[in-house]
DNA sequence: GGCCCATATTCGCCAAGGCCAATATGAGGT
DNA sequence: ACCTCATATTGGCCTTGGCGAATATGGGCC
């Protein structure tokens, strides 16, 4: 079994990369099904479901499975160390043009139809 | 030149490590020469000094310069994600069992005198 | 069954980063 | 100048994790 700062490495390794910093920003904003988050980012889908994969091995999303789509979103009940991380993203940078950015062509997306 | 988010992910990478989560944590106690913290930990000094270069090139320790020795600790003024992140190692692990027994052994070794 | 759509996984490749062992640097003392 | 101590860096090796391209899975519908 794992050392107990193991587990902790990964989660801080969780957000050491740029397009899962970007995805948690949406994530943060809604629930967004994964061909939404492929539309709003414009990166290839393959690459998305890649990240998502890690994001949920290190329990800092959920799924939620309806008919063929798959619906990520943020834990509703985040504790310690998940908790702090998180919080960051929108606490220190929510104003990065970036994510800004991001979050502005969410707004103008339709997430509400089913997937196009 | 960089992308914002980039330098972001690099101080998240900065915390992904067991080593530099534990110099971080005696740091947060006591500036500290090298040859403590390698005592401390009881790890070998090059892989010591190369997690600290690391924490130097992140801007998250700074060093005092004082005859052959270099005091290692954390910056006075710390600001945005960095601020939030060292903070986290106090407030999310500091109750993990492998940081209290890195203080312990800290609390019990002299770190005053010209190091040994 | 067969087809389409949404999503996930695999493969091959390359760069980053962990480790140890060995060596380099640089200041101080004699 | 030389030796020593404290610290940093380098080389070789292996694992992890990034990427694109291609392929697999699995539900819903005709």
């Amino acid at each position: 079994m794992k050392r107990a700062l193991d587990q902790s490495t990964d989660q801080y390794k969780a957000f050491a990369d740029p397009t899962r910093l970007r995805i948690l920003n949406l994530l943060g904003e809604k629930e967004l099904c994964v061909c939404h988050i492929v539309e709003v980012l414009g990166e290839p889908q393959p690459k998305i479901s890649r990240h998502l994969a890690m994001l949920r091995r290190a329990g800092l999303v959920t799924v939620r499975v309806e008919g063929p789509w798959r619906h990520y979103g943020l834990p509703a009940e985040r504790t310690g160390l998940a908790e702090t991380l998180l919080a960051s993203i929108s606490t220190c940078l929510g104003e990065t043009s970036e994510l800004q950015a991001d979050r502005e062509r969410l707004a103008h997306t339709n997430t509400d139809d089913g997937c196009n």
